[in-house]
DNA sequence: GACAGCGTTTGTCTGT
DNA sequence: ACAGACAAGCGCTGTC
């Protein structure tokens, strides 16, 4: 019995690993990413894992741990990374099947599949084992593959379904499989409007229509993604049937300047970006809270405030910023504000780092200065209790979507006064 | 190896 | 009118 504990300890030692790192995360933390969790850093917490008690695993056969170790063999640092962020986010989950799921969890594959549990198989050649493939092609996406009449979700990506798309769980809570929750094929676009409005980018996995040779599985390949602002269309737009496209949301970036705060907005959709500099604490935040963003990164430089703390919004200097950015999930990142911007959205996306980004950035030249929070909060033009919207009584009551943000965002970055002139002369 | 059973959602059918 | 069974396609599991 010891022999055969002291060598699932020895054998099971990445799974061990990854879930002492991950046990170490904060219950609350504002940065999702942390840099690689480097060596010497493992190294460190060598004792700690080693006296890490998972029955689970002791009780484990050797079969069973010989399975784990095939499915940790291609686990780096990134991965642990990829796996930190979504535990963030399974962390954030509520409803009560939700929370049982996720007990079934373990942080040791991208797709957090106990290999133990019924169904958790991750030998090659499985359907599990070909999702974990493109799950790591696209870590920060939830999975969803179609299998026949429906598109299905497994590990990690059940568990989102479920919270946020309103699924049943597979096999109800009484089951001991691992987490797998699906939708019809037909409910896709709800099942997605769901998961873009929450913020999360989706992966979906068509398989190949036609006939098949008899005990071989369907090929499947990946069909497209949907974000946030950017709808999925492979399959749904139809002859008789126009799809709604979303204003896109932008990935944006923030960070300091010898001039100011800089807002830094990447659309992948269309493959542009635009910065604007030498902006005011106050001037950035009114741009935050009226910009429905994609994922917010926040720049290292914000972190060394002229006090020399190190610790952003402290002594009142960033506190404004620190209070907009705390209520939102963000990453840090350091380099090149704009550049290491453009890398992490690539790696979001999953682009080629072929890929090009074309600045639009609009000069600023004879422009006026965007307007203060304060001011655009006194105005009406943002939300606010108790005081009236000035877009509401600009416009007609009948005024919606697109022209209210069109009229709103002049309002809030006033144009060139040529521009301005022009547009009035339009009117 | 062959085969039955199971299962996400939802519309349809059947029986009470 | 209502409740329950069933089907859809696919892959996995368990049994023989």
């Amino acid at each position: 019995m010891y022999r055969l504990a002291t060598r699932n300890v020895v054998v099971s030692f990445p799974r061990w690993c990854s879930l002492a790192l991950l046990r170490r995360s904060p219950a609350r933390s504002f940065g999702a990413f942390r840099p690689s969790l480097t060596l010497p850093y493992r190294s460190r917490r060598l004792e700690q894992i080693c006296c890490f008690k998972n029955h689970k695993v002791l009780r484990a056969s050797s079969k069973t741990t010989k399975k784990s170790k095939a499915s940790n063999d291609a686990l780096n640092d990134k991965d642990l990374s990829h796996l930190l962020w979504w535990k963030e986010r399974l962390e954030m989950c509520r409803k009560p099947s939700t929370v049982q799921l996720v007990k079934r969890l373990t942080y040791s594959n991208l797709l957090g599949l106990d290999v133990n549990l019924k169904n958790g198989s991750l030998k090659e050649g499985t359907l599990n084992w070909e999702m974990l493939q493109f799950k790591s092609r696209f870590p920060r996406e939830v999975l969803l593959c179609r299998v026949g009449d429906f598109y299905e979700a497994i590990g990690i990506d059940a568990c989102i379904l479920v919270e946020y798309a309103g699924l049943n769980p597979f096999g109800g809570l009484r089951s001991e499989s691992i987490p797998r929750a699906g939708c019809p094929v037909i409910n896709l676009r709800q099942t997605l409007d769901d998961l873009t409005r929450n913020g999360y980018s989706v992966c979906i996995v068509e398989e190949v229509q036609g006939p098949t040779q008899a005990r071989t599985r369907k090929s499947r390949f990946i069909s497209g993604h949907a974000h946030p602002g950017s709808p999925y269309v492979f399959g749904l737009v139809g002859v008789d049937h126009d799809l709604d496209f979303p204003e896109p949301m932008p990935v944006v970036g923030i960070s300091r300047s010898a001039s100011g705060y800089c807002i830094n907005l990447v659309l992948e959709t269309m493959k542009t970006y635009s910065s604007e500099d030498g902006l005011t604490e106050e001037a950035i935040v009114a741009k935050l809270r009226t910009c429905r963003c994609h994922h917010l990164f926040l720049h290292a430089s914000l972190r060394n405030n002229s006090s020399g703390t190190c610790r952003w919004g402290e002594f009142g200097e960033g506190g404004l910023l620190w209070g907009e950015c705390s209520a939102r999930q963000f990453e840090w990142f350091e380099g090149n504000p704009v550049n290491d911007l453009l890398l992490k959205v690539k790696e979001l996306y999953g682009l080629d780092d072929e890929v090009t980004f074309r600045n639009v950035t609009v000069s600023s030249e004879n422009r006026p200065q965007p307007l203060t929070l304060g001011t655009a909060t006194q105005i009406g033009a943002i939300p606010t209790d108790g005081i009236p919207c000035l877009l509401k009584v600009l416009l007609p009551s009948n005024c919606s979507g697109l022209p209210v943000l069109y009229i709103r965002d002049l309002l809030l970055n006033p144009p060139a006064y040529e521009i301005a002139s022009a547009i009035q002369g339009e009117l």
